[in-house]
DNA sequence: AATGAATGAGGTTTCATTCAT
DNA sequence: CATGAATGAAACCTCATTCAT
């Protein structure tokens, strides 16, 4: 809406138009609600099973408003899925430095599942998209760039542990995370995933010597 | 199939509706062709991404002959899922006396790769709908009955081997196994399963001393 | 099954082949049966909510064997009408000869509610058929034939009774019976329909003093 | 609607979501206006002759639309029915007290003829409905409180009358009501329906000596 | 920025009818 | 005469997306 009376904005408006910023900050927290409301219900009952329209009512929106933050509701996935991605990478490696002391290698493990146990039911969406095949490309694309560095920083741990095959027992390693996960996040209830944790740690402990 | 002795055609080729023999038999490969077709196109496509008019137009057939056979496309992906699960239980436990001996277990391991190897595309598809929340309730009921009696024959043989905590150790297993296979099928051209499989085998060896 | 020893013919199979005679009499005998269920199915379900898929399976045939007989469901349903009209009002009048006697119309009013209270389902059915629109003509071709005749006999009474205005008592009359009728198939269970056939004769033996 | 103030256009053709008053507006309009096209489809063709696309042609506009007022075509045919139920009962009994005088009496029945004459084409629809096996049940349920209502009035009237059987006395008097009125729409044109209905006012005046 | 009526393509499903045997 | 697999048109319905306001 532009103000035609530009002569007048100082006197009746002054405080009235909203600057720039707030614009832009009430456009960024709609966004998040949109996308915490719409994460939750694919979580819930699956990406093909929410329309847009149950997201409108949940958020107490109208539909029309959605396009207006999203181009459709593949990209409101998209989003949704990068901003998981972002999320639970950034947890890892504290300091960023690539390199893991012993004590962080330990802590990742124990950070990892804790992320997990925090909110399984996001994670089985997210692991039952990184499934799909139609989902599995642009998931690869958002995921890459966090993995590449997570996987240096793990190799280079590995490395000099100097194990006999590194690579191998890298797969061991986090083929032993995946697994739990995936078995907590089918059944989270019964599945005892603090005894695994500790299991896990202890096993490398061993196994390091540390 | 044509008559070669012409002479006789009054007496073949009367025209008379065929036995319920050859009925039963059309259906058969009829019900098998369009679960290899759905199944090919589920798991290529996802099973929401894969339209009753695709499977049909793959298969060559009108969209109405699929309904002939299966009352809705949930139920062709039913019996799918039954198929599936009962193909690949059926591989383990051979002589199915639910005892393992240290090299029945060995076997158990390198079985459940192979399977895995051998269609890694179809165990995608399986993956990702176990952990679809609108699906989990009757791939359940496919898989249970199997899953219970493999469970029992694991854990008895964990028993056997007097670990610490046998729980534990079978999550621990199960765990190896599930995340293996699932990087595997994730990426399986470039994931070096069977260094995987020879890497977990040789654990157990070791760890059981045998 | 077919004769393998063809010369044999005429030995053992000399009964055999059935006459002319006796294939109508099965072809007879099959259609009398299909119009059978399908009038129940129709009077039980309605006629769209009636497939010829359920028919043939009621009847224990195959659903292309009804098209051997009947040219399409439509004119299945007209032939059931047509037999229905037939049989209805071939009741009436029984010595047909248009003429009613003080004994006879009664006679005509018992026969008509015991004849409806003998069915009232294919009664409610047909009742509903000669509302939609769509039937209301190939009905009317049906109908018509019987029902100037019957009108003309029940003219012919009435006028014979000096009646102040013909028409207008044969009106009466006939909303009477109809109406009585219509109420009872629309709930058989509880509709007094013998009181009300009573109270009609004698409400008639009444007025024209017999 | 024009702006015949231009000048003030700045003020008016500011773009502004439609307020909730307008879109109720909007919706009952055409709720009413789907309802009116489909009833008429429905008394020309019948309810099972008549597509949603059909309905949705003659009021130009899109099938879907149809969906957004109405959960499915049943509910549609519902909403008709509830509302002709409506419609043709709060005609009677203009004081509602549930007391018919005599004059009344003859109001009533004089008042049942009219509305039946203001529109037999709908009337034939919902006698037809009423007798079809799938509809009967949703449609008793809206016509029953009122029918109740009705009933009772009637009831009281005859009561009052002290006839030898009022039960009797009433069925034979709706008899012969329900009875014009079906012979009056199914052929509307020639069923001399005033006729029936003094000779009927009249055969109660005579009957009631009123 | 916000609304929700409206669209229309596409999905699942049904079923009268055909046809080879 | 008899079968039931197969067809295909058309039905009902859903829903992402657009658009006037």
């Amino acid at each position: 809406m532009k103000n035609i009376y530009p002569i007048f904005d100082h006197t009746f408006s002054q405080k009235m138009p909203k600057t720039e910023e707030q614009y832009k900050e009430i456009r960024k927290e709609r966004k998040e609600q949109i996308k915490d409301v719409a994460l939750q219900l694919f979580a819930d009952n699956g990406f093909h099973n929410t329309s847009i329209q149950k997201i409108a009512q949940k958020a107490s929106i109208s539909k029309g408003l959605i396009y207006n933050y999203f181009e459709s509701k593949e990209e409101l996935l998209q989003e949704i899925v990068e901003d998981f991605v972002k999320n639970s990478y950034q947890d890892f490696d504290p300091n960023n430095d690539g390199f893991l002391t012993d004590d962080e290698f330990y802590f990742f493990i124990e950070k990892s599942f804790e992320t997990v146990k925090s909110n399984p039911v996001h994670w089985k969406l997210f692991m039952a998209l990184s499934l799909q095949p139609a989902v599995t490309e642009f998931l690869m694309k958002s995921t890459n760039d966090y993995a590449v560095r997570v996987s240096k920083t793990i190799y280079d741990f590995f490395e000099r542990k100097k194990c006999k095959n590194t690579t191998e027992e890298i797969m061991f390693f986090t083929s032993l995370l995946k697994g739990t996960i995936v078995q907590f996040i089918s059944m989270p209830e019964i599945f005892p995933i603090d005894l695994l944790k500790n299991k896990i740690i202890d096993f490398y402990k061993t196994k390091f010597n540390t």
